[in-house]
DNA sequence: ATGGTGGCCCGGCCA
């Protein structure tokens, strides 16, 4: 099984690029983020096409997830249940071949002294609700998402750059670090050495710099996490006519 | 040097 995520900053503007890709790549689940479209205007049979049953929830302008699958779809459920928690179409979850699998946009936060900020710590506190509510202790579960959290320094092109910023502080770790303790482990880390980023600023030439971060996690459950067989960022997919600002994410499974 | 780029959709927000 060949899980991805990746945040494609406007579905619209990125349909030619995620086509092409999932025909060279040929992932079995795909998690997307930021489609930037409403339920209305998602490509469904152009997925359809491919071969891939797909569920979408957004509503617009912002945000927008998406959770594609050719291993099967059913059990779809949209947001966390209430507008208060969701803060925009930021999770959409699906069972696929067995394995509930979330994508998942989390509130960027801004600045550590903005209310999205506290937004963005309530967000993730929600989601490890969601998951104690929703899945039970051996379930085989993947969350994967456009996370907005550097796990660790080695996931930031300088530490130093980030000091008092978002994306790296304590509570925002701390945060993430209790979504992992339902269960889950960041399996990208078993094949990947520190410094291997997923999301590079459009500005500065940042991507050929190497000023990037590791914002963009599949988190997985340890029935997973010890079938997987391989993980690694396709950075040729950043690269390009009108790429988006973050890189695929893939994570392969062997079968059970 | 408090900028820069890109996406939404055409002025300003968001990342």
């Amino acid at each position: 099984m060949r899980l991805v995520t990746w945040n494609v900053n406007s579905l619209t503007a990125r349909l030619p690029r995620v086509t092409e890709w999932i025909a060279a790549h040929q992932p079995d689940v795909l998690c997307l983020q930021e489609t930037k479209q409403a339920d209305g205007r998602f490509p469904f049979e152009v997925f359809a096409g491919l071969g891939y049953e797909a569920a979408h929830h957004g509503d617009g302008r912002w945000n927008g997830v998406a959770l594609i699958s050719r291993l099967g779809l059913v059990d779809v459920v949209r947001g966390f249940g209430s507008p208060e928690d969701d803060h925009g179409t930021r999770c959409v979850a699906g069972t696929c071949g067995g394995v509930r699998v979330h994508s998942v946009y989390v509130p960027n936060g801004r600045s550590l002294d903005n209310e999205f900020y506290g937004i963005k710590l309530a967000w993730l506190a929600r989601l490890r609700s969601m998951l104690d509510e929703t899945c039970a202790p051996g379930d085989s579960v993947a969350v994967c998402g456009d996370f907005n959290v550097a796990p660790d320094d080695g996931d930031v092109w300088d530490p130093a750059h980030f000091v008092g910023m978002t994306h790296v502080s304590e509570p925002e770790r701390q945060a993430l670090r209790q979504v992992e303790a339902w269960g889950l482990e960041d399996v990208f880390r078993r094949f990947n050495d520190p410094g291997v980023f997923s999301w590079w600023d459009y500005r500065g030439g940042d991507f050929h710099q190497g000023r990037g971060m590791r914002i963009d996690l599949l988190l997985v459950s340890e029935d997973l996490a010890v079938r997987a067989t391989g993980a690694f960022v396709d950075r040729e997919a950043r690269k390009g006519e009108k790429p988006s600002d973050h890189a695929p994410v893939v994570v392969d499974l062997a079968n059970p």
